[in-house]
DNA sequence: TTATGTTATGTTATATAATAACATGTTGGA
DNA sequence: TCCAACATGTTATTATATAACATAACATAA
């Protein structure tokens, strides 16, 4: 089964891409959003959304932990979870529940329903928006009041894919 | 958010029925299958799949292995991960992710992706054929090889849904 | 300014989920 | 009968997440 599929992110793992830029953009985002909900951004929460876009990869909560504890932050596991909780909340980062780990949100600011692709050869991930996937269509049965959506793709990459047709 | 979900399984937590049936039904299914795939389907086995499909609620390792303890069966955390990895990859269950959790399959021995509607309220949950939704249709940028999705939907059904119009 | 409530950060200990590594039993052919 | 494959069993450990409690930073009202 083959899908094209919608990367009007501004950076991502698959892409190579000038980071500088796209770190500045979403770091701007955020910046922008809390102020105008008078949300505290602080080092903390900075550096752990800084550490998450790096490289716009999925890491688990202590992998964070390492990074923060050689960056000279304190480590111990509710700092992290608590962190990622209020990023979680606020729509910059998103839990990828199939990896057990979280990632940096790439349509920040704009109202989604994220879902994932993830390459399981080469461990990067794109989220996409879900809008043209979602909600189910259907003739049935039962009304269901929809309020969140966990959708995660696993398959292989362009990059990945050796029989692909070029 | 409300959508119309089909709901085309023999039983299910959100609807009464006859579970004697119900239960028959899927176990004879999976009869044929191991029969027709020389697969043993051992005692344990059977009673994992039995305990999971009693009222068609997901249930945890460790629940699972609380009720094989109560039930004369050895209960050390391998024993039922080591099932479940045969139910799941046989296809007779699935692993909801969100909730760290194992449900019977509602559509055994017909090619399915599964997705799940899941009630916060009540907790029960619905497996649904993601036919309709999957694969994303688009029409942009990159070409993906689609192996496996996992889609969970959390939401109010109809019977906690006090605001309904009936 | 001090007092006070609120939010954020910090610690230790613990709960929950999953796997590694290895031992024993069972079964179905060569 | 012997062997190979598979299933079941055990103990110990790793991985993921939260509870419970203590302190610090910050805002703002008295
Ligand atoms: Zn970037
Ligand atoms: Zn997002
Ligand atoms: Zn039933
Ligand atoms: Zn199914």
């Amino acid at each position: 089964m083959k899908t094209k599929i919608n990367v009007n992110y501004i950076g991502s793992s698959f892409d190579r891409h000038n980071h500088e830029i796209c770190n500045e953009h979403y770091t701007n985002k955020m910046e922008k959003y809390c102020d105008e909900n008078s949300l505290k951004l602080t080092p903390l929460r900075r550096k752990v959304f800084e550490i998450l876009i790096r490289d716009h990869k999925p890491l688990g909560a202590y992998q964070i932990l390492a990074i923060l504890k050689k960056e000279g932050f304190a480590s111990s596991p509710p700092i992290a979870y608590r962190v990622l909780d209020f990023l979680v909340e606020k729509g910059f980062v998103h839990k990828i529940q199939g990896l057990n780990s979280f990632i940096a949100c790439s349509f920040a600011g704009c109202e989604h329903l994220p879902a994932f692709i993830i390459c399981r050869k080469c461990d990067n991930v794109a989220e996409i928006k879900s809008e043209n996937t979602f909600p189910p269509a259907s003739d049935t049965a039962l009304d269901f009041k929809i309020e969140e959506a966990m959708i995660e793709i696993l398959g292989i990459c362009p990059a990945c894919d050796v029989s692909r047709v070029i």
